[in-house]
DNA sequence: CCTCTCATGTAAGACGTTACATGATTCA
DNA sequence: TGAATCATGTAACGTCTTACATGAGAGG
């Protein structure tokens, strides 16, 4: 039911094809929220049948014909409402890695060193490029820009929190496992 | 699959039935992931045809029969293994609150307050809840603490955000509607 | 008497992911 | 020549949620 409603909600702002939606979903909130083909065009499809979307196609020299949609007065009125209307349901984290990792005293002593040195990798990664994307948001939206801050905060949340585990769990497992990776990394000291 | 694995985890620890597999769940790490009965049972099924854990009925003089499941030498081999394996995929929140959020230019001026306002007293009441809960892990499972006082952060985290939400959108949405809902707390405070 | 907890489960449907199919253009 | 980007879509398959069915005992 979101994803209709996030994909009328962009058509909100501005006529798009699906193809352009996708990528809008990947910069603006791809943090909180992923979509894919599979889910974009059948709810293009259904928010049309529903007379909240019309569209138009639109040939082009030498690119595939695109399909633009756009919104209706029908449609602001849906939109409006969800808006208005309650929150669905709380949120949940549903992170496999953070699943896994509250088994670990079940596994191998230096598979959860291991596999924490990767979320930490994957995390810094990640945070480069919000930064980044930060900056297209600055004087634009303010609920899209606040969106993108709390996504950066929580990605350093979590660097500072593996740090944090890492330093536990070496120390728990013996020290000799403690220099077989890389040192306790300053990446936390980024945070402060 | 990872439910799958959960299971087969806790099972690990103890041997257990269905029914409180599902609350162990809850206490445990509701706040990353949940689970109900028409995942945990066909769940169950599969790991005994898969012949990863066993079962033996356990009757009882005044409420139904149990079934008891035991993890199998097997078991802990396919246990290990998704321990020591790769980690599946990289995490998204998927708040359908967030979400809304960054369309919230796009609707009545104080419904955004409003729903700050329900997030706030949710993240309140469960930061409470959390707090308890941690207390019956602070001797046992490292891991599973370490997993307890990440979710306990990332809740005082959104807490911090939803405030500075609350003022910057209240600020933007002249000053009328800043002192419509209480003041701008100062659950902030209580965080630093 | 009614609701809550314990305890098992199933079925239907909603939601999401992956892989495939098609085809032109651009860039190394 | 090969890969990436643009652009559309579908089918099969997983996973998750919701609602129902059953039934005993405990406590207000």
């Amino acid at each position: 039911v979101s994803i209709k409603f996030a994909v009328l909600g962009l058509l909100g702002r501005k006529e798009l094809h699906g193809y352009a939606i996708k990528q809008r979903i990947e910069r603006d909130f791809g943090h909180l929220w992923t979509a894919n083909y599979g889910q974009i065009y059948p709810a293009l499809r259904a928010l049309e049948a529903e007379g909240l979307v019309t569209m138009v196609e639109q040939a082009q020299p030498r690119s595939p014909t695109r399909k633009l949609y756009s919104i209706t007065p029908r449609g602001r009125t849906a939109l409006r409402r969800w808006l208005n209307g309650p929150t669905a349901k709380r949120p949940v984290l549903r992170d496999p890695f953070l699943l896994r990792f509250t088994f670990f005293s079940q596994g191998d002593a230096d598979a959860a060193l291991r596999a924490i040195d990767e979320q930490v990798a994957m995390y810094k990664a990640q945070l480069r490029g919000r930064r980044e994307a930060l900056i297209g948001w600055r004087r634009k939206d303010l609920y899209v820009r606040l969106a993108s801050e709390l996504g950066i905060e929580l990605n350093a949340m979590m660097l500072a929190w593996l740090a944090r585990a890492r330093a536990e769990v070496a120390a728990a497992e013996g020290s000799a496992d403690a220099d077989a990776a890389p040192p306790v990394r300053r990446a936390r000291g980024g945070r402060r």
